[in-house]
RNA sequence: GCGCCCAUAGCUCAGCUGGAUAGAGCGUUGGACUACGAAUCCAAAGGUCGCAAGUUCGAGUCUUGCUGGGCGCACCA
């Protein structure tokens, strides 16, 4: 609704501008919103400050004219006014709203869509954890986030593609194959000091296990190397099996999983490093070949082959980031946990280097995870093995609130996980809340059903709502396509949890003071239709964040 | 030492790109079911937006400097 506020009210001062009623300007910003005085009306701008300062004119002359051209146009407003210091409140006509009711109704599971992103390419890379290890809590935050933003992105208009990147090489991998070779020799009796920075969790020992029962003891007379690397191969596919597993579990949806090892395999990383060098952007130095990243804006040149000859992270990670940008996309969205922050610079150096605008690349920086069970803070440590799977967590409060809680923080705001309030079935839990206003309504229409009655638009006269709590419970609904639209611009997506306690707050206030159900036939008509559209758009809300909707509970 | 993030009601947090009188939930106090689901609702109390300057018609929001907390500063990934 905010958009054809702005459509409308742009297009008036365009016309100002052309009849020389208002200075000509460039470039403004207009900026529609809703006030939170609702005295102010349902919309209001301060456009009329924006031109007058820029033209040196007064606020309140222009205000002036461009609210006597809005009101000329009567299709949509009610009410024009000034107040303050040149604010413009506008007021919409009921019937406007009314139309606004039954846009809901006739677009169903598209309301809340949008064109905003003209269909332009965007990435989301996310989750992308080693296939060292089951998926933890810290993932998990990163999951609910990546795959509600790329929902979010597609129901804004975006040409959107989730991708996970698999760290399938180096010495991490080589860790991995290690670990699980010591399990192995040591179900075999073979006791041997465990591997340095090699990895202690039970999973390590199930895989060996596995392994014994396909390989038996074969793998003991074989070259240590070579059993390393059938160790290594057969946990990084079993581990990442189970990656995919809890995925699916925590409804977290992929379009493709990429392999570093590919890019070396199809000389991408070969490539990347002879661009740099071409351009004069790699040097040799001390044994080392560096990257200059400084020259784009980082603190200090970056190793990219290291003396011993082998190459750092970073460069295949270019690499990977020039394929993206070869790949078309405008918006490249990394996923990273905030202590990956330092790595931010060197990435838009790159982005850069490769002759991109370094603002396409957007990293949305996750802040940890803390957990509290009884009241306590759970301790956590990866490396020793002990730590809290996604799936553990899932397991324990559901799918649905574990995905409500990773979202009801700002991403970059540290989020403490209660265990003991997410599988708390009462009110202070917001996701029962929001699940219980559309299990309510649906039990509303099934309860008008049976009295031969569903929603329904035809004949129905949607002006009996014109009016207060009715009014206000479709002006937030309105809302929505521009609230989803803003998420994606803003890549904020904390803010469709938000506004979904926004809308179960709204129709349970509308519950308790009003009757849905009522011997006026007519009210009755144009209610249903109002609480279809608000069950319609928690079930449209609750699924940009992968939740479902339940219809009783 | 340098950099990034955070600081808003007793607690946990919003605050729509700089707008008008800063909002929710929990907790506290008091109220509402013999009609559509009380897993709900209503009301009250609760604030120097960490501190100090600056930018301008206007700052919780932008700038700078402090204070306090988290995280980084690898020829690890």
């Amino acid at each position: 609704m905010k958009d054809k506020v702005e459509i409308s009210l742009r297009s008036t001062v365009d016309e100002l501008t052309q009849t020389g009623d208002l200075p000509e300007l460039s470039d403004y910003s207009t900026s529609v919103s809703i006030p939170t005085n609702k005295d102010f009306g349902d919309f209001s701008t301060n456009v009329a400050m924006i031109v007058a300062s820029k033209a040196k004119k007064s606020p309140k002359e222009i205000a002036g004219r461009i609210i006597r051209s809005l009101e000329r146009r009567n299709d949509m407003f009610e009410k024009v006014e000034m107040a303050g210091p040149g604010f413009i409140n506008m007021t919409l006509k009921p019937a406007v709203w009314a139309r606004a009711l039954s846009e809901i109704t006739d677009l169903g599971k598209d309301f809340g869509r949008t064109a905003h992103g003209a269909g332009r390419k965007v990435q989301v890379e996310f989750v992308s954890a080693n296939p060292t290890g089951p998926l933890h809590i810290g993932h998990g935050r990163g999951a609910a986030v990546g795959d509600t933003l790329v929902r979010i992105l597609d129901a804004a208009g975006f040409d959107v593609q989730a991708e996970y990147y698999i760290n399938d090489i180096g010495n991490q991998m080589n860790n991995l194959g290690l670990s699980v070779l010591h399990r192995y020799k040591e179900i075999h009796g073979r006791e041997e000091p465990f591997p340095e920075s090699g990895y202690k969790g039970d999973y390590i020992r199930d895989i060996a296990h596995e392994l014994m029962t396909i390989h038996q003891d074969g793998l003991l007379s074989r070259d240590h190397d070579e059993a390393v690397k059938i160790c290594q191969e057969y946990a990084a596919g079993s581990i990442m099996q189970g990656i995919r597993e809890d995925l699916r579990l925590f409804n977290v949806r992929f379009d493709r999983f990429f392999n570093e090892s590919s890019l070396y395999h199809d000389h991408k990383v070969a490539e990347s490093l002879d661009y740099l060098r071409l351009k004069v952007l790699s040097y040799e130095d001390d044994g080392a070949l560096w990257f200059r990243t400084s020259a784009f804006g980082d603190e200090k040149d970056r190793v990219l082959r290291k003396q011993d000859g082998s190459l750092t992270y970073f460069a295949p990670d270019i690499a990977y980031h020039k394929d993206k940008l070869d790949r078309g996309f405008e918006k490249i969205i990394d996923i990273w946990g905030a202590d990956h922050h330092g790595y931010v610079p060197r990435m838009k150096a790159a982005i850069a280097a490769m002759g991109a605008d370094k603002d396409c690349f957007h990293a949305l920086l996750i802040q940890l995870v803390s957990l509290v069970r009884d009241g306590r803070p759970v301790q956590m440590s990866t490396r020793a093995g002990e730590f809290v799977t996604l799936r553990e967590i899932i397991d324990e409060v559901g799918k649905d609130v574990a995905r409500y809680f990773f979202m009801m923080r700002r991403c970059d705001a540290q989020l403490v996980f209660d265990l003991d309030l997410a599988k708390k079935k009462s009110d202070e839990n917001p996701v029962y809340y929001i699940q219980y206003a559309h299990a309510r309504i649906c039990s509303i229409i099934r309860n008008a059903a049976d009295q031969g009655i569903s929603p329904s638009l035809n004949g129905t006269d949607l002006q009996l709502l014109a009016s207060g709590d009715d009014l206000a419970l479709i002006k937030i609904l309105a809302s929505c396509p521009d609230i989803v639209a803003a998420a994606a611009t803003e890549l904020e997506p904390h803010r469709i949890a938000f506004y979904l306690l926004d809308v179960a707050t709204a129709f349970h206030r509308f519950y308790n003071r009003n009757r849905v159900i009522s011997d006026d036939p007519a009210l009755t008509r144009a209610r249903l239709v109002l609480v279809d559209a608000v069950r319609q758009v928690i079930a449209n809300t609750l699924a940009l964040m992968g939740i479902d909707a339940p219809e009783s509970m």
